[in-house]
DNA sequence: TTCATTTTTCAATGACTGTTGAAATTTTGA
DNA sequence: TCAAAATTTCAACAGTCATTGAAAAATGAA
């Protein structure tokens, strides 16, 4: 039975990518050890090496793994919203909210495998070490779609005015998928880390008025 | 000599600061070894463990050493501002400025200490490891002081939706002083990393848009 | 000087690191 | 059922890890 063995296949090296996932999330590509890996996963030490060449292989293996569907998604939402809006373009706010809105059909609160991804995502964009090689890999591509869109419905700006606006977006966003639990503290419980849905109807509004603040003469 | 002991002692005690504040910074807690620290010290084995007893406590002293400078220094901008604006308090711009206009005085394109810090503040602050507990100790009587004076300035605002503002202008400011070459990328050179006046000039505007938006009865 | 204190060096500890051949096992396609 | 292919296990490799006692050197105060 072909299914019986894919079925078989996939389900340890799933395990080694879910287990190593959540791992790296939490501590950091070097702050993990393949054997922390094996054992999380209830597999051979060796079978993470058989199965993604190195750990460098497996740590690709992991961003790879979702960030396909994550661009795919957030693509179909730009181009829907694009479309609705026809020959003008979209909204500064539909286009943020084409950005933003995506990531929340991916449960984060239930779902723990997008929450460790998100996380990871959130420590590598921050890296002076990974950051600009892999988001670029990984994201880039994406985020000049988002910015040809940006630029549309901002055309009085100067491009460099964009380019930071996005910055600050990025860094918004990824800080709130890091889930440290800092604002939980900060704000005596008032506030919670999880709160994806509160996180995202604060955050399109926010963003929004910072790029027409900044994007726009006045 | 009572100075040139004191000369001496401080020496390769800072030299240890400075060359594991740099490696830290761009590899991480766990992507550094102690040797790494001592060789880049030029210094032995042993020494960074003679003086901050372990590895850990030598990260600790790091995170230390720079954080009290920078609290006091823009606590006075905060105090300052507030004294100017008298009996009605500030306003949003004017306390989110006296946030970060103080961190240009550290001259982050020349002073590579301060930059190496900045950076590893922003893989702290993302960590979820790290994040919570750190940042919390080591910025959030700061950053309480600060939530008061914008509480003060938004008085019609629910407080989650100060809390959110500010953790918005906490992952924007980090990730650009995160400084991983990746604005440089995906805007082709029209914007750079290390442009702190640049980013300053724009996160002022950016963020209070973001505040009076999201903050006040419409 | 003398002597106590602090700082630095040296050498070694046992534990953990990623990776890899070879053997054993399971699965596949016929 | 059979052999080929893919997967999994086992054992071991050569290095690196953080830490620490003890010896050595430098420094301070007298």
């Amino acid at each position: 039975m072909a299914k019986t063995k894919e079925n078989r296949r996939v389900k340890r090296k799933d395990r080694i990518l879910d287990a190593a996932e959540a791992l790296f999330a939490k501590h950091g590509f070097d702050g993990v050890s393949m054997r922390m890996v094996a054992v999380k996963a209830e597999v051979d030490l060796a079978l993470a090496s058989y199965h993604f060449g190195n750990k460098r292989g497996l740590f690709d293996a992991i961003l790879l793994r979702r960030a396909g569907v994550l661009n795919q998604t957030r693509l179909e939402a730009l181009e829907k919203c694009q479309q609705e809006a026809g020959e003008a373009g979209p909204t500064v706010e539909a286009i943020i909210d084409a950005y933003l809105k995506p990531l929340l059909a991916f449960g984060y609160e239930e779902d723990e495998g997008w929450r460790h991804y998100f996380e990871l995502v959130a420590q590598v964009n921050n890296s002076p070490e990974w950051g600009g090689q892999l988001m670029t890999k990984y994201f880039d591509p994406l985020a000049r779609r988002f910015m040809d869109a940006l630029k549309k419905a901002l055309p009085d700006s100067e491009p460099q005015n964009l380019y930071w606006a996005y910055h600050f977006l990025s860094g918004a966003l990824t800080l709130t998928f890091a889930n440290t639990g800092r604002i939980d503290k900060l704000s005596d419980g008032i506030a919670r880390s999880k709160d994806m849905v509160g996180a995202y109807e604060r955050m399109v509004p926010f963003i929004t008025a910072g790029f027409m603040q900044i994007c726009t003469k006045k």
